[in-house]
DNA sequence: TAATTTTTTGCAGGTATTTGCTGATTAGTT
DNA sequence: AACTAATCAGCAAATACCTGCAAAAAATTA
């Protein structure tokens, strides 16, 4: 058999089936693994399909993350690098949605282990890409606004959860209010997840903050960690450091 | 033998098995390896074939050029489109994930009203652009390799729904093994969703007909809609309606 | 027809690809 | 941490390929 008649072969096979094991295609081709393997780098770096180990996936798959415009972009990845100090191997992880979660979740260091936990498509879309992190989707009806699972479903499944962390995309945060929040159901989930967790992380760009909306999620005692992309010592945060939260 | 006559023979040689060696050729024709070779650099800076190591291809093999993200798009929507028709509003739906179940997505009919129950996060992102769709997300462990939750949580939850409808996006199928598929959890799960329905929907392009994978999701009698993007009356389709299931 | 030119073919050699194997390394699992 | 399986790097045999060349064949011309 030519080589592009066995590459063609394979990549016919992984999009029927959307992968497939080297030990497989060796037994059918009839070729040793080692010439397996070194088509599917080929066709790997060909970027025609995504080499796994012990074998390959389809390229169909792999959704491409979607790298659209963010609003603040540099301010919300120097909160998620600092965030992410915060997470330690083997962690119960719960998270929120929200375009500050995504840089977190892009911002993780590979070699993190722990499980995550989240109600929201596009967290768990970019936590997917992560090797080493387990993903745990809280499941219910998903709220289209939002783009997160909301109901009571889903709120006594995190009930029975209970996470080392939370860490929440704050929508408003100030020092009467606590953390507000515009969307009922939004509320409601968010604050299960506070209740299922020993610490309660807030990432918050300093334009948020002092700001509130009608829906209160939390008051300010039930946060542990403040993360802005400021300077600890920032004065606008000198009035949340003296309610006594941790602020990075 | 003259060289046109050669070239000629090589050309059929081609469009009936798609590829030639050229140690056969040599055989055939009883010329040495260089001429062959020759001629099939010739033949292939005229466009007649495709040159490779150790002989050629026949132009319509080289399907490889086409980088559609999706493999067989357009079988897919018509797939996607025959599909549409079954599904009614007010219906409980349930899918799996699937390049042909988000092409499913795509074609919803924007005035339809139903409830789709799914734990592919494609699927679900699908989903959410559907303005009369109420999406239920079943949760718990996201498979990284499939993108669909697994896991005996999410089979406990689909139990207890009672759908009309189960749409699965199909692996493989032949008549000797029903459904089958390559991913264990992925297994169960569908197994799940088929115990759940009132009916159930097999999407399948063509090239995955009579084939098989290692593991058996259910038998041919539990279909009982198999779509795919050929004409009922294909020569191909007939051993399933022959078994009694419903052919669109 | 004979001579000449052009094209085609086969061959020698040197080079490049492909493939399977061995042994060391790494990744994934328990 | 230990174990298994997959991967990688490098090697060697086999095969395919290319270049240039000269003989053979075909085509052209005288």
């Amino acid at each position: 058999m030519l080589k592009q008649e066995r590459q063609s072969f394979i990549l016919r096979e992984i999009n029927l089936h959307n992968k497939v094991l080297s030990s497989d295609l060796c037994d059918q081709i009839e070729v040793s693994e080692d010439t397996i393997r070194r088509d599917l780098n080929e066709l790997a770096d060909d970027g025609k399909l995504i080499k796994v180990h012990g074998g390959a996936l389809s390229k169909s798959y792999h959704i491409s993350s979607n790298s659209n415009h963010v609003y603040s972009l540099d301010e919300k990845k120097t909160i998620a690098s600092k965030a992410c100090r915060l997470i330690e191997d083997g962690m119960f992880v719960l998270t929120t949605g929200g375009t500050t979660i995504i840089e977190l979740a892009k911002a993780l260091p590979i070699e993190l282990r722990a499980t995550f936990f989240t109600g929201s498509l596009q967290a768990a879309r970019e936590y997917i890409h992560h090797p080493n992190i387990e993903i745990i989707f809280i499941g219910d009806r998903i709220s289209k606004s939002s783009q997160i699972t909301v109901g009571g479903e889903a709120i006594s499944r995190i009930k029975q959860i209970k996470a080392d962390i939370c860490i929440l995309g704050t929508n408003a945060v100030d020092i009467e209010h606590g953390i507000t929040d515009n969307d009922w159901e939004v509320v409601q989930v968010k604050k299960a997840m506070i209740e299922s967790s020993k610490k309660v992380v807030s990432l918050t760009i300093s334009e948020k903050l002092n700001s509130a909306q009608r829906l209160q999620v939390c008051c300010l005692d039930k946060i542990d960690v403040l993360i802005t992309e400021l300077l600890p010592n920032d004065e606008l945060l000198k009035p949340y450091i003296d309610t006594g939260i941790n602020v990075l």
